[in-house]
DNA sequence: CAGTGGTCTAGACCACTGA
DNA sequence: CAGTGGTCTAGACCACTGA
């Protein structure tokens, strides 16, 4: 059912991850299907219930499998959906979207940071920042109206790099070793301006998503600020939310 | 610094969890702080490191706590933002707005699912719903038109409450031992039409966030879809993403 | 009742970081 | 190098479900 290597470099609890990962999307797993239990995976396997189970807590976190106690483990009745969570890159984005992603450089200069800005940076007032605007195209058409404020500091030489064929995300990583692991965003409604409309090819005041986003690094620290206006009539945002159980703080009195 | 009670009927792990939590949500461990070692604490605690391990492995997922190979385990800078991903019914969300939450039923009957409708819910088109469509009020003013759609067959008898005072969740829950776990959201922005903008109490085509979402018990059936206006000049939504890292899918040939 | 997942132990050896 | 977190073992006993 599932073959691990137990000389490999990668964990044997995320090749056990894989091996489900792929029985599922592949539908060799169906929802509904119970697998084995714990123990008998275990022998076949040859290895330590511990380790079965840092797998299958991990499938369960991530919506594919469903444990019962007292019955078996199942495969969750939700489909996968990659990526609906997590964040992407604009290009990642598209290309789930099946579409083909480009870009048009607006602006892409360094400026003093207004205040505003300064604080979502948690950088002080006036400092060098990095602007970048973009309109980005999917499919040759404008999608979205991008504007991006990167701390000058932490990206020296920057403008050695162009991002209407580059990718920002991957020119961070691979340049500068600065890998964004957390965003926060808040989402909004507006109409667009002038200006927005005539980049994005609509007309005045037609409406649009206004996405702000705050990235982090590993450490917390802010990397960009950016916020985008999406085109209403051909974006639309998707995500899925769980319950949190971390926090089922019912008390020690329960049963 | 954290007491656990080996007797209790919750879980060492969760005692644990629940014991860095408070510390951490008191102030009294700061984002940057280093926690003691795996191994210090478990011989404090008298507990084995697997143990300690599970606790702190939800912590790290919950974004609290951050491991560094070779140095510590350290208090996340990102400042705890309660629930701000999992999903709350409006009551709660308006909570934790510090917003008083209140609603009026514009329509509450039983209806033939339309197709679209019936897709949603997984259940046969022209399937028997009951429609509930109400303003929601945050501090006795309008800032929400939801309209829900539920499959009559889970709910028996659900005329029997009123939906004006009553929460839908908490109903579903406990008259209804109906537990939603995951929910799967579409976002938007459209412009009101004259209907909705006169329930809501602003002008004609003013712009809104549109919520479409389809929630799920834990066996992966829906139970519910609701689609939600919500006023932009009072509401945004606030979301955390997170880099998903279990599938970090390197391939076993790294290093 | 037999079988399942849930929790826990007391070790072991590895890989990584900084001094 | 000593100290940290990362992975893994081979057991144990508990709580739950359905027959």
């Amino acid at each position: 059912m599932i073959k691990i290597d137990k000389h490999s470099d990668r964990p044997i609890y995320k090749q056990i991850y894989d091996g489900f990962f792929e029985l599922i999307e592949s539908g060799a797993l169906k929802p509904g299907d119970a697998i084995p239990s714990e123990r008998d995976l275990c022998e076949e396997l040859k290895i330590s219930r511990m380790t079965l189970r840092a797998a299958i807590n991990q499938l369960e976190r991530d919506g594919l499998l469903i444990r019962k106690h007292g019955l078996n483990t199942f495969v969750s009745a939700t489909r996968i959906v990659k990526n609906a969570l997590g964040f992407m890159s604009f290009s990642q984005d598209m290309y789930s979207r099946s579409m083909s992603a480009s870009s048009k450089v607006i602006r892409y200069e360094e400026r003093k940071a207004e205040e505003s800005i300064a604080a979502k940076l948690s950088i002080p007032a006036h400092s060098s920042v990095v602007y970048l605007e973009r309109v980005r195209l999917a499919n040759q058409e404008p999608m979205a109206l991008e504007r991006v404020y990167l701390p000058t500091q932490l990206f020296p030489e920057i403008f050695n790099f162009d991002f209407s064929t580059h990718s920002l995300y991957e020119t961070l990583e691979k340049e500068y070793n600065c890998y964004p692991v957390i965003a926060e965003e808040t989402i909004e409604s507006v109409n667009l301006n002038q200006a927005e409309a005539e980049l994005l090819g609509v007309t005045e005041k037609s409406p649009a998503l206004l996405v702000k986003r705050i990235t982090r690094d590993e450490n917390g620290n802010s990397v960009e600020y950016v916020n985008t206006l999406y085109r209403a009539d051909r974006y639309r945002i998707f995500l899925i939310r769980r319950r949190q159980h971390g926090k089922d703080h019912s008390g020690s009195s329960e049963k």
